[in-house]
DNA sequence: TAGTTTGTAACCGAATTGTTTCCAAGTTAT
DNA sequence: ATAACTTGGAAACAATTCGGTTACAAACTA
C-alpha cells in the first residue's frame, strides 16, 4: 500500500467526527494521530514529524487557525487542511491567511477529503513516486532503502543496484555478462570470474538471512534469476 | 507588491470567464497569460516557466484534466488549480488523479480563488518563508540566524547554505553532485574531493557537536542526509 | 593587515568490494 | 552408478574506496 509509513495528524474536538476521520484515513493506509484539543500537539510534532495535519476550524480554546498560524511563525511548514463548520467568507480567508493549505467544510465527503489529502502529499513531496515493488520487498531507489515486509534492510551502494536490476527485469534468468555490464559498468576490465558469485551471495543472505524465501535462485551455467 | 513577477497561465474556452480570471488575477498582482485552449500552452510553458495555471476541466477538443495528465507525463510539475462546471464525483477524481493539486467549482468566488492560488504557491516553494524549522532547530533565512533548542548557533554563509538543502529536502540523501550544484554552484570548476565531507563535518560539528542528536548521517557512497 | 572563512592535502580508520581457496552440488561421460 | 568435470557457495583474507580528521594555505572581509 502506497501510503504506508505516511502519519497523519488528526485535530477535532467532536469525538464521532474524530473516530470517523481516523477511520477514513487509517483504511486508506495512513498511519493516525487524533488530539480532541491542540494541546499536546506541539510537543508531538517535535518528536514524530508527521506529513500532513487535518485540523477543525473550531476549537476550544485555541482556535485552528490560530493555532496554525502560531505552528507557522515557529518555522513548522507541514500541510495543513482545514475543516469547518460553515462555509463563511471570512472562515475560509483566515484559515488560508494563517497558513493552511486547503480547506473543507463539513460535513465532508470522505473521498474528496482522500484526494485533497493526496494531492498535498504530493505537491509537498511526500509520497516518493520512484518506488518499486516485488512481493514483499519494497526498493525506494530515491531514498536508496530497501524494506522488506516493512522492516528496513541495510544495502550497500553495490547490493541495491544488484538488487534493483533484478527488480527490473523479473523471472527472467541474468547472465553474468549482463549483470557485469548493467551493476559493474566500465570497470568491467580485469574482472575475476567469482567476484558476481561473491556479491550475489552476500546481497541474498541480506535479503534472506532464513534461505527460505528464495527470492533469486542460481540458474545453472547461466547466471541467477529472480523468481 | 508581492506577487509582482509571478506568471499565471489561465486556460478557459468561455471568453467572458477568461476575461474576469484575467482582471482579477491582475488586479492581485500577478502577469496572467490567457489561453482558449490547450493548443499553444506546452509551447508557452517551454518558453516561459509560469509559477501556476488555472485550467478549466471543460475543454474544447482536449479535456483539461487530459491535457495535465499529458504535461505531467512529460515531467512539468506545475501547479494546476482546475476549474469545473459542475461539482461532480466523477469529475472531482479524474481532476485529482490526473496530476491536479486543488479543484473549484463554478461560479467560483474570486477571493477564494485567490486565497488558493497563493496558498498553492507557498506550498510549491514560490514564495519562501523566512522561518524553516527542523525538530529542534530553527532557520531564519532572513537573518541567516540558526537556533537550536532556542539557543543561536554561529554558521558561515557555506554552512547556513548547506544546512539550509538539507532542510528543505529531509529524509532524502543528498548526493555530493546535488550538493555541488546547489550550495556552490557555477564554481563547479576544480572541485577538490573532499571538500564537501569537509564542509559537512564543519557544519555537524557546529550544530551537534556532541554528536548525539545525529541530524545528519552520511549514506555510503552516495551523499548525506538529514534524518 | 588581522581575522575569518573556505579550499586543499595528507593521513587514518572503517566499510565495502574483490580475490583466493576450499568445498558442495549439479552435469556429463563412461 | 560412478568418476571426472563444471559451476556455485562459503569463508577468510586483501585491496580499494570512501568518509572523518587535522593541519595548512588561499581567499575573502572588515
Amino acid at each position: 500500500m502506497q501510503n504506508q509509513d505516511i502519519e497523519i495528524v488528526v485535530i477535532e474536538d467532536e469525538e464521532d467526527i474524530l473516530e470517523l476521520l481516523e477511520y477514513h484515513l487509517s483504511k486508506a493506509g495512513y498511519s493516525v494521530t487524533g488530539f480532541l484539543s491542540t494541546e499536546h500537539v506541539e510537543r508531538f510534532l517535535e518528536e514524530e514529524n508527521p506529513a500532513l495535519m487535518v485540523v477543525d476550524r473550531n476549537l476550544p480554546g485555541v482556535e485552528g487557525s490560530e493555532f496554525v498560524a502560531y505552528l507557522r511563525d515557529e518555522g513548522y511548514d507541514i500541510p495543513v487542511i482545514f475543516l469547518t463548520a460553515m462555509d463563511q467568507g471570512k472562515d475560509l480567508e483566515e484559515g488560508f491567511t494563517s497558513g493552511g493549505d486547503d480547506y473543507m467544510t463539513k460535513p465532508f465527503n470522505p473521498k474528496e477529503l482522500l484526494l485533497r489529502i493526496d494531492a498535498l502529499l504530493r505537491r509537498s513531496g511526500v509520497r516518493k513516486s520512484d518506488r518499486v515493488k516485488y512481493r514483499d520487498m519494497v526498493l525506494d531507489t530515491k531514498q536508496h532503502l530497501l524494506t522488506i515486509e516493512g522492516n528496513p534492510v541495510e544495502l550497500t551502494n553495490l547490493e541495491f543496484r544488484l538488487l534493483y536490476t533484478f527488480v527490473k527485469n523479473p523471472h527472467q534468468p541474468l547472465d553474468r555478462d549482463f549483470l557485469r555490464d548493467e551493476v559493474w559498468g566500465d570497470d568491467s576490465a580485469s574482472f575475476h570470474d567469482k567476484t558476481i558469485n561473491v556479491a550475489m551471495n552476500r546481497l541474498k543472505k541480506k535479503i534472506d538471512p532464513s534461505g527460505e524465501k528464495e527470492y533469486i535462485v542460481p540458474v545453472w551455467g547461466v547466471g541467477y534469476k529472480l523468481v
